[in-house]
DNA sequence: ATGCCCATCGCCCTCTGCTGGGATTAC
DNA sequence: AGTAATCCCAGCAGAGGGCGATGGGCAT
């Protein structure tokens, strides 16, 4: 609904809802309702932009455009002030768009799910997603992104000479990704209230990157001490072994011809070679006498 | 009726950071 | 060999910058 105290102003309004088109370019025939749009499309023509900037190469149709690329790039004069925070912009547009970001508002809603945005581009954008669009293209693969950014940090990475590496602050690493670093100082670095213990003594620690070095030290300890000979071992599944030779436990039966067997490795063995047709069995044969062994053994 | 100017709409872009899945490495 | 930890990577959303185009108030 317009409503205006000019009888100028209504005649032109009125003007917006026709579809006569009477101003004519004479260069490419295109139609315009209204001289002025007529005038800015011959300046698209000849190149005409009286408004020219001072301190750049930038030119503009309208004193308007200029008056903002000068507040944008030169004078950053920002007239509109958020109530709420520091923002400020240039724009009122940019200003309600910013305000959303506090009120949580969310007025374009996607037509095929949940997904509401602040502004119109991250709809579209978010549109991608149902419909499989992916407009840039990887100039050297040609793996194609659903994002221009995607794209920049995948070409950065995979295709760049100087591949930027993030430092972690804390410890030796070095990490490809700035977003990955902070994954790595949330999940290593950051103190934890519960106290985590070493598997192998009493000690504790609150940070995840302490308790894995000092476990570390543990490393090459043999750990794992039998209590009837003098056997020790690192792995405590190697113990589990061993202690059988003393207990006489056999756990793993051949489903054939049901003989007892202590390591499942040993059983597999036993298997493919009396029960499994299908096994052909690896032969090592000598390059001097052509006799053949079951293992690789150095012929005398 | 038209020119000037400002407000507004709309589009596209970049930068940023989180997430989860697959691959790789360490144990 | 199996599993847990870690790394690598693309997908995706949040926030904000920049500019072209159009509409309408006001003066001429």
């Amino acid at each position: 609904v317009f409503t205006s105290s000019r009888i100028s102003s209504f005649n032109r309004h009125m003007k917006t809802h026709s579809t006569e088109k009477p101003h004519m370019c004479h260069l490419c025939l295109k139609a315009f309702r209204t001289v002025t749009l007529l005038r800015n499309h011959i300046n698209t023509h000849t190149g005409t932009r009286p408004y020219k900037c001072g301190d750049c190469v930038m030119a503009f149709v309208t004193s308007g455009e200029l008056v903002r690329h000068r507040r944008y790039k030169h004078t950053h004069e920002k007239p509109f002030k958020c109530s709420i925070c520091k923002y400020a912009s240039v724009e009122a547009s940019k200003l309600k768009r910013h305000t959303r970001s506090h009120t949580g508002e969310r007025p374009f809603q996607c037509s095929l799910c949940s997904y509401a945005s602040k502004d119109t581009y991250k709809l579209k954008r978010h549109m991608r997603t149902h419909s499989g669009e992916k407009p840039y293209e990887c100039h050297v693969c040609h793996t194609r992104f659903t994002q221009s950014g995607t794209m920049k940090i995948h070409v950065l990475q995979k295709h760049s000479k100087n591949v930027p590496k993030y430092q972690c602050p804390h410890c030796a690493t070095i990490i490809a990704r700035k977003s990955d670093l902070r994954v790595h100082l949330l999940n290593l670095h950051t103190y934890k209230a519960t106290e985590m213990k070493c598997r192998y003594c009493t000690a504790v620690f609150h940070e995840r990157y302490a308790l894995v070095q000092h476990q570390k030290t543990h490393k090459n300890e043999k750990r794992f001490k039998c209590e009837y000979c003098s056997y020790a071992c690192k792995q405590e599944r190697h113990m589990t072994v061993h202690i059988r030779t003393h207990t006489g436990e056999k756990p793993f039966t051949c489903v054939s011809c049901n003989k007892c067997f202590r390591q499942k490795q040993l059983l597999n063995v036993h298997f493919r070679k009396y029960h499994d047709a299908d096994f052909i069995p690896t032969v090592y044969q000598c390059p001097k006498c052509s006799k053949s062994f079951s293992r690789w053994v150095l012929c005398e």
